[in-house]
DNA sequence: GAGCACTGC
């Protein structure tokens, strides 16, 4: 097995790199976090100073003379958490205004928020005073007193709708730039814009090496070199070698491979766990299937038949599942953890010393032509490959096996992930530019501009809901009011509608119950992960209702209230009672969120009338139907004589996905929430509609066949690139 | 009878 790799001997320097070790409760100054099972960890680095504190005069010194400095680090090296104290005990916050620091997930922002605000005043019950976070549905932090406070990227984008220059803060940082997530381009754009109205603005830029003097030129605006207003500050990390081996050949099966040199790992190194990269959770139960049924085989490799066990990880599985892969292995045994991309940023295992990596990774790409998801496995970028290696070497040093050549890493792989703004549906971003302000699309400042075509689908479809205007300017109503709901522009246009077909209660429910159901593998009901999905929909089953997936979620809901929300009857449903909690909890937030938006309340009578509306029962589901369908309206089917369905808007030929409780059904007309190609072309999330309610709904679209709507969008379209 | 990587408002 050894011979596929290349030996150690011949791994040569520019293999090795470094990053930094922290093995501590909240993982400073990178996007990971460390569930609460690796708290024992906690302490053991907690006096060593940072490596970001040798920089602190240089950076003071760069966000003095500079408008924009780009931060360079590994993660690690303590900036997230850092950065921020070193502006504010500096006097940056002494005129009055804050400072900002965003990240990409909300489990990190109230993490580190909770983190700065401990160290910093020195007390546990610190947070929403000087340091706060910002999150949706969650804020924890006060218009006064709060100095640093930590957001979301998309939350801080949210923000700007109400404040565009950003005139509350004084420092904005962002970090974890390099992930590219469409909210974090999207700022860096505005901020350059803001940069040219406000020069006390400060920007720090966090990111990774190789984009570095990318974003550094992306903010400079200066065309004298010698008086530039954006600089890079490296800070370096804290961390143990890793070496890196790859095959000598390419390897026909990566699954094969990984197992082989788990294999290999396992019969020949000493202690350390081994974390496998694969794409799919599919492929992550195969292997874990594979190492389990030959386990005993395995252990007797070895001399001192030190045991091997193998633990899945992936986002599908539940919390409690999740669990297993952080525990710490027993003595004398080895955990080996078969993970998706997960692992890559999101969560932190600790103890892991060997890395499998097999190269490719599942991907989510938006095609503007067909208006359609496509979820395929790619090639990982080097910045991805690097990213999983620095998953070993956090404790002591590491080795990473990579099935594929040295050659295909320097050669065939990308050297950093195609940002997500050029793979995405860009509807939702581009009504939040519209409603910041920004009404020329075509001459924002993007670091990277998505698709031409993108940006005109997206066009379309927010004239068609009624977002713009044929000249592409946002309506007042409902554009400004669809813009300002947290949600996507499809249901905030469907919750607005449901105030004249008065069933404002019955959509907020339903968006709710499909925020939860989203949440995977614990979903409403028990037992939804894919290994048991039969009792799934037993489960189900009695509360399935003719209309649809979305109306027999409404009906569970409706159910649960009836039953006084009483967790016993969620039990003897086989329902899960936390996830009821969370709709129950999410409902009351749209309801607030829509009476501040659209009836103008905050406060307590915001609070009153969300009341109001959530207690207004309308049991009628055609009114329910017709407001979903006035956002839906693009998303209609129309059944085939071969049981497959035709989209009325773009003639593409669609199976209604197995798990819609209409699956076999076949109604004739339907509306979907969602379109993605897997092996086929599935919708879900079903809804029955009547044909002549799309014209009622959607005349402009569905009524005059001779002069399509197309002539008229592709006229403003061409207004909107001209101007 | 199929099977979705991961986030966010």
């Amino acid at each position: 097995m050894s011979k596929l790799f290349l030996k150690p001997g011949e791994v040569s320097s520019r293999n090795q790199y470094q990053e930094q070790s922290s093995s501590r409760l909240f993982d400073i100054g990178e996007s990971s976090y460390d569930y609460e099972s690796t708290i024992a960890a906690s302490f053991l680095t907690r006096n060593t100073p940072l490596p970001i504190h040798n920089y602190k005069e240089a950076l003071l010194y760069a966000v003095k003379e500079y408008r924009t400095v780009v931060v360079v680090g590994e993660t690690g090296s303590g900036k997230t958490t850092q950065i921020p104290q070193f502006l504010f005990k500096a006097g940056w916050t002494d005129g009055g205004k804050g400072i900002v620091c965003t990240q990409p997930r909300r489990i990190a922002t109230t993490t580190v928020a909770a983190r700065v605000a401990e160290e910093l005043e020195s007390s546990k019950d610190a947070l929403g005073a000087l340091v706060g976070f910002a999150v949706r549905f969650d804020n924890c932090w006060d218009s006064e007193k709060t100095k640093i406070l930590y957001a979301t990227d998309g939350t801080l984008l949210r923000m700007m709708l109400s404040d565009p220059l950003l005139s509350k803060f004084q420092v904005v940082m962002l970090d974890e730039v390099h992930e590219r997530t469409v909210s974090t381009d999207i700022l860096c754009g505005l901020l350059k814009k803001i940069q040219r109205i406000r020069s006390d603005l400060r920007v720090i830029i966090s990111s990774a090496t190789v984009d570095a003097e990318k974003f550094r030129a992306f903010f400079e605006y200066s065309g004298d070199s010698s008086n530039n207003t954006a600089t890079i500050l490296s800070v370096e990390g804290r961390s143990f070698p890793v070496d890196i081996y790859y095959t000598t050949y390419p390897v026909q099966d990566y699954l094969q491979a990984a197992y082989e040199a788990t294999l290999n790992i396992h019969r020949n190194e000493q202690d350390g766990d081994v974390l496998i990269f694969v794409p799919s959770s599919e492929q992550v139960d195969y292997l874990v299937e594979r190492f389990q049924s030959n386990i005993f085989q395995i252990s007797s490799m070895r001399k001192d038949r030190k045991r091997l066990f193998c633990v899945p990880l992936y986002s599908g599985l539940s919390y409690k599942e999740q669990l297993a892969a952080f525990q710490p292995a027993p003595v004398n045994e080895r955990k080996v953890v078969v993970a998706t991309n997960i692992a890559e940023t999101s969560v932190t295992i600790q103890g892991i010393v060997f890395i499998v990596d097999t190269g490719f990774c599942r991907m989510r790409v938006y095609s503007p032509e067909t208006g359609m998801d496509l979820l395929s496995i790619q090639p990982i970028s080097r910045a991805s490959a690097d990213q999983r290696a620095g998953r070993a070497g956090r404790s002591r040093p590491g080795k990473c096996y990579r099935l594929y050549t040295e050659d295909s890493y320097y050669n065939i792989l990308r050297e950093s992930v195609v940002p997500e703004i050029c793979r995405t549906n860009l509807t939702s971003a581009i009504l939040q530019l519209k409603a910041i302000g920004i009404e020329n699309i075509m001459n924002f400042p993007f670091v990277d501009a998505p698709p031409a075509k993108s940006v005109a689908t997206a066009l379309e479809v927010l004239y068609a809901i009624d977002a713009i205007t044929e000249d592409g300017i946002l309506s007042e109503f409902p554009g400004m009011v669809m813009a300002d709901l947290p949600m996507e522009p499809f249901f905030a246009r469907a919750l607005i509608a449901a105030k004249d077909y008065e069933c404002t209660r019955e959509i907020i429910t339903i968006i709710a119950m499909l925020q939860v159901e989203q949440v995977p593998g614990d979903s409403v009901f028990k037992y939804s992960s894919s290994r048991e999905h039969k009792s799934f929909e037993a489960a189900r089953k009695p509360f399935g209702v003719a209309e649809g997936d979305l109306l027999t979620l409404l009906n569970i809901y409706d159910a649960f209230e009836h039953s006084g929300h009483s967790l016993r009857w969620c039990g003897n449903h086989g329902i899960v009672p936390s996830y009821m909690k969370k709709a129950r909890l999410l409902r009351r937030s749209i309801a607030l969120s829509l009476c501040n938006v659209m009836y103008g309340l905050y406060g307590a009578a915001a609070l009153s009338k969300a009341d109001e509306l959530l207690s207004q029962k309308n049991p009628d589901p055609s009114s329910i139907i017709k407001a979903l369908l006035k956002g839906f309206f693009m998303n209609s089917a129309v059944v085939q004589p071969d049981g497959s369905y035709l989209t009325l808007v773009g003639k593409k030929s669609v199976t209604i996905h197995p798990s819609s409780i209409l699956a076999s059904r076949l109604p004739k007309y339907v509306i979907y929430c969602e379109m993605i190609h897997l092996k086929r072309t599935y919708i879900r999330n079903i809804t029955v509609i009547e044909p002549q309610w799309l014209i009622q709904v959607a005349p402009h679209v569905f009524e005059r066949r001779k002069s399509p709507m197309e002539v008229k969008w592709k006229q403003f379209i061409s207004s909107e690139s001209s101007k």
